[in-house]
DNA sequence: CTGATGTCAGATAAACTGAAATAC
DNA sequence: CGTATTTCAGTTCATCTGACATCA
């Protein structure tokens, strides 16, 4: 039965009627969750800025619109957090040689020095949403969510590669 | 070993070594598929609106500044999306006699219908995103993302009640 | 007076759209 | 020419803030 601890409260109508929703629920409060990690520990570094430091520290170094087709984030968008990341000498970026219209974008030492203390502030999200479960509970969970991740991650699959 | 079907592409560094940031994958993977699937078959009807229509015909008709509480939306972004609810005769405003400064909500049998329409989006997006998962391991997510929701879910803990 | 309520006007961040200019 | 890349300007959506009048 679903109701752990209900105490003297109103209680919830007929909410196991309509059981669905879980997973919405869930995402809405690890945005919560995620963003004011961020807003609390990012020192003015955000999702954006994230996705582009690990996408570089993982893949190496790649032109913006590669960034944008591997982390799911615009073009446009790319080149506005690519400038605050340059401004912090976080990456630096570099014509490339054979396409002088295309950028290489690098990431610096400082950047990936940043990109770790980043993973801690996610990693603190992660734990305090999974808080509830037990160590084997979480384990499983994180097992499962990288089974839908993987599968689902395709997000490069532009043509060529 | 966590890669399994790597094909002939530029393979992704070390992306193992940073195996953190699970959560936060699947949050962003979540909240694509939920507006998009709002956008799609919502009818003009957002987050916002379900989560709305959801309160009230979980926990009854209330007053506005419960259903915020309720649904962790903001006061002023209730008086917004109420308005267009109402234009659309899925929930109605009555003045509340005891305190006349109060509206109590009811959600109509119009609203209801809507509402379980739109679940039916919500379940198609559920649906989506456990894609990569059995049978079983589906039932198994699903109820650690219970636990976990149930667990963090006080929202209304303020002050009375 | 205090405190809760509903409303409005505006700010912010994430995401997207469209149009340039440049290079191949 | 067509296509890809970077950039800029502007738009939408969700969320939050601050102010204000109303009422118990």
């Amino acid at each position: 039965m679903p109701t752990p601890h209900h105490d003297t409260c109103r209680a919830p109508a007929r909410i196991e009627g309509r059981a669905t929703w879980q997973v919405g629920r869930a995402q809405a409060r690890a945005a919560g969750l995620l963003s004011s990690g961020f807003e609390a520990h990012g020192d003015g570094l955000r999702g954006y800025h994230y996705r582009l430091l690990a996408a570089l520290e993982e893949w190496g170094p790649a032109s913006q619109a590669d960034l944008g087709r591997r982390t799911g984030i615009d073009r446009s968008d790319v080149t506005a957090a690519l400038n605050e990341l340059e401004s912090r000498d976080l990456v630096a970026r570099s014509v490339d040689p054979a396409h002088r219209r295309r950028n290489i974008v690098t990431i610096t030492p400082a950047g990936i020095e940043r990109l770790l203390a980043l993973d801690e502030v996610v990693d603190g999200v992660q734990e305090a949403f999974l808080a509830p479960l037990t160590a084997a509970q979480r384990r499983q969970f994180l097992a499962l969510l990288s089974r839908i991740n993987d599968a689902q991650a395709p997000r490069i699959n532009d043509a060529q590669c």
